[in-house]
RNA sequence: GCGCGGAUGGCGGAAUUGGUAGACGCGCGGGACUUAGGAUCCCGUGGGGCGACCCGUCCGAGUUCGAGUCUCGGUCCGCGCACCA
C-alpha cells in the first residue's frame, strides 16, 4: 500500500516555495498584474498602510505582520471586484535618520536611499503585498517635499501658519525644539531627556482653530474605538467659565482665570500665576522683581510635579463676589499655557491646590459639604451641596455653576466658557534633515513666502549638519543659501533656516499617492476626487493622536480651501495590535528584534503571512513565537497536494455544496472584520475534509478550487501556482473572482440540540434547523435518558431555544 | 491618579454576543508506513473518578430556567494620557 506522500511524488513535484516565489513575483511584475489604473474604475477601493521610515536596521516582524494584514483586506477587495490601489512609501526625513547618520559618520541622503532600496527590494517586494510601485513616495526626495513646502505655503496664506514667541519644550540632547505630542511624562520621547523649556521664536500651525471641528469630525468616523478615544481625550473639550479678578499691587489692573469648577469660587483664597507665563513680570509688585526672577531662573527641569514649589508673588487679586483680599503666587504646576495661565485655587477641592496650601500654610475654606478641611485629611473633590458660599448655600454643585456665572456675568465678572488641551502645531526644528521652511525674512516686508514657482527650497548639501544646539538650524552656516534678495522688494533678505517637522510631511501623503505622476500640481484633481478619502486605513495606535490628528487637521484646512472633495482623509481607520516578543515590545534597544528575512528564506512569504496571521487576532496584536510554524507548513502541504488530487467533476453533492457554501461566507465574514485567525481555521478544516477525501478518490475540483481562491489573500503564491496547475483560467487573484455563496446553502441543515435538567447537559437531540419549540420540548421529554433522570416528576418549567437548547427544570 | 482594553487547558487562541466552554493550531500520548525518521498520514488529548457522575473560563457576591458572556465589589496585566484647574 502506498503512502499519501508517495502517492503525491509519484504524481506531481514537491513543494518548493523558492522557485513558485520567485516565478510569480516575476509573472506578476512582468505583466503588471498590481498596476492600478488610476483613471476612470469602477469600483475604486484606497486600500493604506502606513508607510515606513526607512532605518537602517531593515523592517521587523512588528512592521511586517500589520502590513500582510493590509495586504490581505486589499486583495480580498480585489478578488471582490473592486480596483483596489495598495501603494507604498517612505517617510525618509527626520531626526531619528539624522542621528543614525551622524552615528556612523554618513550623509542622511546616503544612508536613507540604501536603506529604502534595501526595504523596497529586500523586504517589501519579498512579503507579497501588491503595492503599486509606479506610484511609490519619499518625503525626502524634493519632488516630494517641494509639495510639502507647498502645503505650508497654503498654510501661510490662509494665516494658518504663523511665527511667534512662546514656551517652547527643547530638548539638551537632540538640541531642537519639540513638539508637545513628542514630549513623554516630561521626557523626549526619542532619547527620554528630560525637556527644559525655552523661549523661542518659532512657526506654529494653528490646529487650535479646528479644535471643535476635529472632536464634531469623530462622530462620523467607522474607527478603532480605542483611536477615537484617543484623539477625543487629546483634544480635551472642558466646559468651565473665566472669571476676572482685580488686582492690585502689580502692573496689570486685573487678571482672568479658567475653572470647571465655578461652583467652588468661594473657596478660592489665593491665585496661582504659571511659572512659565509670558507676562509673569506683569504679575510681581517692582521691589519683588528681582527675587521673583532669581527664583525662576533657579527653576529646574522636571519630570515629576513638586506641588511645594512656588513663590509669592507679593500682589494681590480682589474676590470678584466677596471683595475679599487673596495673595498671588507663582508655582511651576500651573501650565503658563493651558486656559489663561492663571488659576484660581481652591484647595478645599483640588489635589494639587490643596497640596501647595499644605506646603505654603494657605487658607483654605471648605465650600462644598462632605470634606473635613479643619483635620489633615485630603481634599473633598467630589461635587456635592454648597456651603460657605453666600447666597448660594444648598445649591447642587450642577445648579451652583450655573447660578454663579450667572451672577458673574449680571457682574461683568466672568462667562461661560469652553477650553480644549489641544495646543498649536510647532512645527519647527533645528535641524538638517528636513524640508526648509519656504519662507524668506526681509528687514522691509518681513516674512515673505517664497513664490511658488521657486519651489522646492532645495535642502543645500553639508558637510557637517551636526545640531548647533543655540536654537539655530545649521543650514544658518551656509550663508550662500541664507542670503537672498526678497521676493517682493527684491533687497537683501535671509532665508528662514529651521526645518519642518517630519509629521507634516507623513500628514498629506495620502493625497500624493494617486499623483506621483503630476509634476504640476501637488495632488490632480480627478485622481483626487476618484481615490479619496482612503476608504481603508490600517496603522498603529502610537499615530492616533499626532499622524491621524494633523491628517485631519490639513484635510479640513484643504477642504475648506476646495482642494479636495471631503473633509475626513480616512473613512475607516484599524488599529492593528502591537506584536511583542517575550512580553515587550520589539526594539533594538531590548535586543528581541525579530528579522522576517530569515523566516520568509526558509518557510517563504506564503506561510510566514498564514503563520503571522494566525498568532491571534489581528486587531489585539499578541507575543511572536515560531514554536507552531511547523503546523502552517503542514497545512500548505497538504493544500498543495489536494489540490493536484481532487479531480472529482461532481458538483451536486448536496452536503458537500452546503459546507463549501458555509466556508465561503464564514471567511468572507471574517477578512470584512479582519477576523483573519479564525478565517484559516475554517480553511484548515475544510482542507483537511477535502484532503482525505482526495486520498480515498473522492475530492472534488469545485472544493479544491474554492479553497484556492479563498486563501488566495493569505498565501497569494501558492494558491497562483496551484491555480495554474490546475488548468484553471487566468489569474487566481482576477478582480470579481471571489466565490458567491447562496445564503440557505450556507445555512446549517440539521442541529444537535443539547438537552439539560437543571442547567447541566444530559443528553443530545440532532434535529432539523428550526425545529419548533413546541416539537422540541416534545422530543427532548420522550428521551428514554431524561424520562429515567426524571422518574416521574413533572418538570416546573421547559425552556426551548431554537437550534440551541432544552433546559428541563426540576 | 484618570481613561480604554484584557485575564479561558501544558501553550497560542475559539465560542453564533445570555444557550453543549475549549473550534483551529502547537505540544504531548498512541498507532500506520518505514532500515531509520526530528518526514508524512490516522486516532486521542481540560482536571478528577472503575463508574453513573463531579469539578472547571482571575477572586467574591448577584441577576437568570441557564453566565466565559450581564450587574456590583476586588486582584493582577497591557496600552494611552498624565500638574489641562
Amino acid at each position: 500500500m502506498e503512502t499519501a506522500t508517495d502517492t503525491a511524488s509519484a504524481r506531481f513535484d514537491d513543494y518548493d516555495h523558492v522557485r513558485v516565489e520567485a516565478k510569480w513575483r516575476r509573472i506578476w511584475e512582468e505583466r503588471g498584474d498590481y498596476r492600478t489604473p488610476l483613471d476612470d474604475p469602477e469600483h475604486p477601493f484606497y486600500n493604506l498602510m502606513m508607510f515606513p521610515y526607512p532605518s537602517a536596521e531593515g523592517l521587523h516582524v512588528g512592521h511586517i505582520i500589520p502590513y500582510a494584514g493590509s495586504d490581505i483586506y486589499g486583495r480580498w477587495r480585489r478578488l471582490k471586484g473592486d480596483t483596489v490601489f495598495e501603494p507604498m512609501g517612505f517617510d525618509a526625513f527626520g531626526i531619528h535618520s539624522e542621528n543614525y547618520a551622524m552615528k556612523i559618520g554618513e550623509h542622511p541622503a546616503v544612508v536613507m536611499r540604501r536603506a529604502v532600496h534595501n526595504f523596497r527590494e529586500n523586504q517589501l517586494k519579498r512579503i507579497g503585498s501588491m503595492f503599486d510601485w509606479d506610484h511609490e513616495v519619499n518625503t525626502a526626495e524634493p519632488n516630494y517635499y517641494r509639495w510639502t513646502q507647498w502645503v505650508f505655503l497654503q498654510l501661510f496664506k490662509r494665516g494658518l501658519a504663523v511665527q511667534r514667541e512662546g514656551a517652547v519644550n527643547w530638548c539638551p540632547s537632540c538640541l531642537t525644539v519639540l513638539a508637545d505630542e513628542q514630549v513623554e511624562q516630561g521626557k523626549c520621547e526619542r532619547c527620554h531627556t528630560v525637556v527644559e523649556t525655552r523661549y523661542l521664536r518659532q512657526w506654529w500651525l494653528l490646529i487650535t482653530r479646528y479644535a471643535q471641528q476635529l472632536l464634531d469630525g469623530l462622530d462620523a468616523l467607522d474607527w478603532s474605538d480605542s483611536t477615537r478615544t484617543m484623539q477625543h481625550n487629546w483634544i480635551g473639550r472642558s466646559q468651565g467659565a473665566l472669571i476676572r479678578f482685580d488686582l492690585e499691587g502689580c502692573a496689570r489692573d486685573n487678571v482672568t482665570v479658567y475653572t470647571t469648577r465655578t461652583d467652588t469660587l468661594f473657596g478660592a483664597t489665593f491665585l496661582v500665576v504659571g511659572a512659565d507665563h509670558p507676562e509673569l513680570e506683569d504679575f510681581v509688585p517692582r521691589e519683588r522683581l528681582g527675587e521673583v526672577n532669581a527664583w525662576r531662573n533657579r527653576l529646574r527641569p522636571s519630570d515629576e510635579p513638586d506641588f511645594s514649589v512656588g513663590i509669592d508673588a507679593g500682589s494681590h487679586a480682589m474676590h470678584p463676589l466677596t471683595g475679599e483680599r487673596i495673595p498671588v503666587w507663582i508655582a511651576p504646576y500651573v501650565l503658563g499655557g493651558y486656559g489663561t495661565g492663571v488659576i484660581m485655587a481652591v484647595p478645599a477641592n483640588d489635589e494639587r491646590d490643596w497640596q501647595f496650601a499644605k506646603a505654603h500654610s494657605l487658607r483654605i475654606v471648605a465650600v462644598i459639604s462632605g470634606g473635613d478641611v479643619s483635620a489633615d485629611e485630603a481634599p473633598h473633590t467630589r461635587e456635592g451641596t454648597l456651603i460657605n458660599s453666600d447666597g448660594f448655600d444648598g445649591l447642587s454643585s450642577a445648579e451652583g455653576k450655573q447660578r454663579i456665572i450667572a451672577r458673574l456675568q449680571e457682574l461683568g465678572r466672568g462667562e461661560s466658557s469652553v477650553q480644549y488641551k489641544l495646543r498649536d502645531w510647532l512645527i519647527s526644528r533645528q535641524r538638517y534633515w528636513g524640508p526648509p521652511i519656504p519662507i524668506i525674512h526681509c528687514p522691509v516686508d518681513g516674512a515673505v513666502p517664497v513664490p511658488e514657482e521657486d519651489l522646492p527650497v532645495l535642502l543645500p548639501e553639508l558637510e557637517d549638519f551636526r545640531p548647533t544646539g543655540t536654537g539655530v538650524s545649521p543650514l544658518a552656516t551656509v550663508e550662500d543659501w541664507v542670503n537672498v534678495s526678497c521676493p517682493q522688494c527684491g533687497g537683501p533678505a535671509r532665508r528662514e533656516t529651521d526645518v519642518s517637522d517630519t509629521f507634516l510631511d507623513s500628514a498629506w501623503y495620502f493625497l500624493r499617492y494617486p499623483s506621483t505622476d503630476f509634476d504640476d500640481v501637488a495632488w490632480d484633481e480627478e485622481r483626487t476626487a476618484t481615490w479619496l478619502p482612503v476608504d481603508m486605513y490600517i496603522g498603529g495606535n502610537e499615530h492616533a493622536v499626532r499622524h491621524l490628528l494633523y491628517s485631519r487637521f490639513l484635510m479640513r484646512v484643504f477642504h475648506e480651501m476646495g482642494l479636495v472633495p471631503v473633509p475626513e482623509p480616512f473613512t475607516r481607520f484599524r488599529a492593528h495590535g502591537i506584536i511583542t516578543r517575550d512580553g515587550r515590545k520589539m526594539s533594538k534597544t531590548y535586543g528581541n528584534v525579530v528579522n522576517p528575512d530569515e523566516y520568509i528564506e526558509r518557510y517563504g512569504a506564503d506561510t510566514f503571512r498564514l503563520y503571522m496571521m494566525y498568532l491571534g487576532p489581528y486587531m489585539s496584536g499578541g507575543d511572536f513565537r515560531d514554536a507552531g510554524i511547523a503546523g502552517m507548513v503542514r497545512f500548505l502541504h497538504r493544500v498543495w497536494r489536494l489540490a493536484q488530487t481532487a479531480t472529482s467533476r461532481d458538483t451536486h453533492d448536496a452536503a458537500r455544496e452546503r459546507r463549501r457554501h458555509r466556508l465561503i461566507k464564514r471567511v468572507d465574514d471574517d477578512i470584512a472584520e479582519l477576523g483573519y485567525n479564525t478565517a484559516i481555521a475554517f480553511l484548515m478544516e475544510f482542507a483537511r475534509d477535502v484532503d482525505q477525501e482526495a486520498q480515498r478518490g473522492e475530492g472534488r475540483r469545485v472544493d479544491a478550487e474554492t479553497l484556492l481562491l479563498l486563501l488566495a489573500p493569505f498565501a497569494p503564491f501558492i494558491t497562483e501556482e496551484l491555480w495554474q496547475r490546475m488548468g484553471s483560467d487566468g489569474s487566481v487573484h482576477a478582480p470579481g473572482g471571489w466565490p458567491q455563496y447562496d445564503p440557505d446553502l450556507a445555512r446549517v441543515q440539521r442541529v444537535t440540540v443539547a438537552i439539560t435538567v437543571n442547567g447541566k447537559v444530559r443528553d443530545q437531540l440532532e434535529v432539523d434547523a428550526g425545529t419548533d419549540q413546541d416539537q422540541l420540548r416534545r422530543l427532548a421529554l420522550q428521551l428514554p435518558r431524561i424520562r429515567e433522570l426524571l422518574e416521574g416528576r413533572e418538570p416546573s418549567k421547559v425552556v426551548a431555544v431554537v437550534d440551541r437548547i432544552v433546559n428541563i427544570v426540576v
